[in-house]
DNA sequence: ACGTACATCTCGAAA
DNA sequence: TTTCGAGGTGTACGT
């Protein structure tokens, strides 16, 4: 972090030009104030008055975020272009995108704050507990799942997508697994349900293939769903 | 918008002083700097030194940006407890929360910015093109779906869930509806299938019920699946 | 509090 | 570019 640029209540003249200078050096610009926002696009939305903070990234993503929630009110996603100007005495700040085509308008009324940040992240996220951490689990042991159980391929392709573990039980017959991180509903037993009846018409063997759902925990409906598709459960967690 | 209060490259102490304040008021806090992130909860995570862009809401979200993607790399959801500090010369942000556990901690090597917003909104946002707005077309005009279909219910719940839109077709079969706002894949068709076999085994009519998937388009594996269950699909665009 | 489905979902990977 | 599924999904609306 080197520059960090602000103004309190600026001329939309003076945020204007902080915020262009800003975004062509590749710096994160936010703006608070009292604003309007339009959005059109994949759908349309319109927000009348009020005061919201506004971050513009060098990416191209745009938020616009209220007091209240974890989710921005209105957003632009990564690879927009941002235009910042002065309409009619009101600071404009224009964000779009082309497939889809897409507008983000934020007028403001007053700008109560602007600023620049010349933020730089190496970084990488580390993330544990993820389905992918259960399908290592597993995979170092199988036994977690049935004793017998042979993992033979991960996300081999089937007519119906790719199944999270592909094996045989101990009698050799075909077993795959759909994993899921935590308590599952009705969808992941449509999936599996999916991948069962995919493997059964693609390799047509004399024994029908077994279908077994890992996850934490199922509800009552999707359980009561494995019981009429003839599907199993096993209940494990990521590590 | 009231107050506005700003401090750049702040000593510790100084942003502490200015988080603690703003927190017990209701603003909105914002924090730039070079900070490391942990996580843990429903998964746990790390985040080695970089420069973030962090903002605290009064409702108790917690939102960590870094100068990429429209998500923020580390996050808290409304109701958590947020609590500022300054540990070991640190500033630290932590935010918790129970049911689930989970635990936010933002260590700041050094504070580039900290400001604090009284910010109010008491707009609601006015969004269009939603799947609520494809079925008030549809039941305005049920004959873009098929002419002589009659809307009998919406939301009718069903052993498998509630459907969309319940009605019967001009030969007085039963028929459902799922509507959908935008092009849809694998998952739609079998949420379709559910509600379809459901009300075949709870109607246990003469004939079967019949399931229209209602979008602007389908994949072509959704295609397939719709033509294995015997499902039919209508083309339409939310207004 | 849990369950269910929607979302301008976003994001990444693979075809 | 499209498709597909994961996600600490979040969010609203039920029960």
């Amino acid at each position: 972090m080197t520059a960090v640029e602000t103004l309190t209540y600026p001329d939309p003249a003076d945020a204007l030009e902080l915020a262009s200078r800003a975004a062509d050096r590749g710096a994160l610009v936010t703006l608070v104030g009292s604003c309007t926002v339009e959005y059109e696009g994949r759908a349309a939305s319109s927000l009348g008055l009020g005061d919201r903070h506004v971050m513009l990234k060098p990416d191209g993503a745009a938020l616009v975020h209220t007091d209240e929630g974890q989710q921005p009110v209105n957003w632009q996603p990564p690879g927009c272009e941002h235009s910042v100007s002065v309409d009619d005495g009101s600071l404009v700040v224009r964000s779009t995108r082309s497939t889809p085509e897409e507008s983000l308008d934020v007028v403001f009324e007053t700008v109560a704050h602007a600023a620049a940040f010349d933020v730089s992240d190496s970084e990488d996220l580390a993330l544990t507990g993820t389905e992918a951490d259960l399908k290592d689990r597993i995979l170092d042991e199988p036994a977690l799942v049935e004793s017998g159980f042979t993992p033979l391929a991960t996300e081999r392709e089937t007519p119906a997508g790719a199944v999270d573990i592909y094996g045989e039980d101990t009698d050799g017959r075909t077993t795959i697994l759909e994993l899921k991180r935590r308590r599952v509903g009705p969808d992941a037993v449509g999936q599996l349900g999916r991948y069962v009846d995919a493997l059964d018409r693609d390799l047509h063997a004399d024994t029908e293939v077994r279908g077994i759902l890992v996850a934490p925990s199922v509800t009552d409906r999707a359980r009561q769903l494995l019981a009429e598709k003839g599907l199993e459960f096993v209940s494990l967690e990521p590590p």
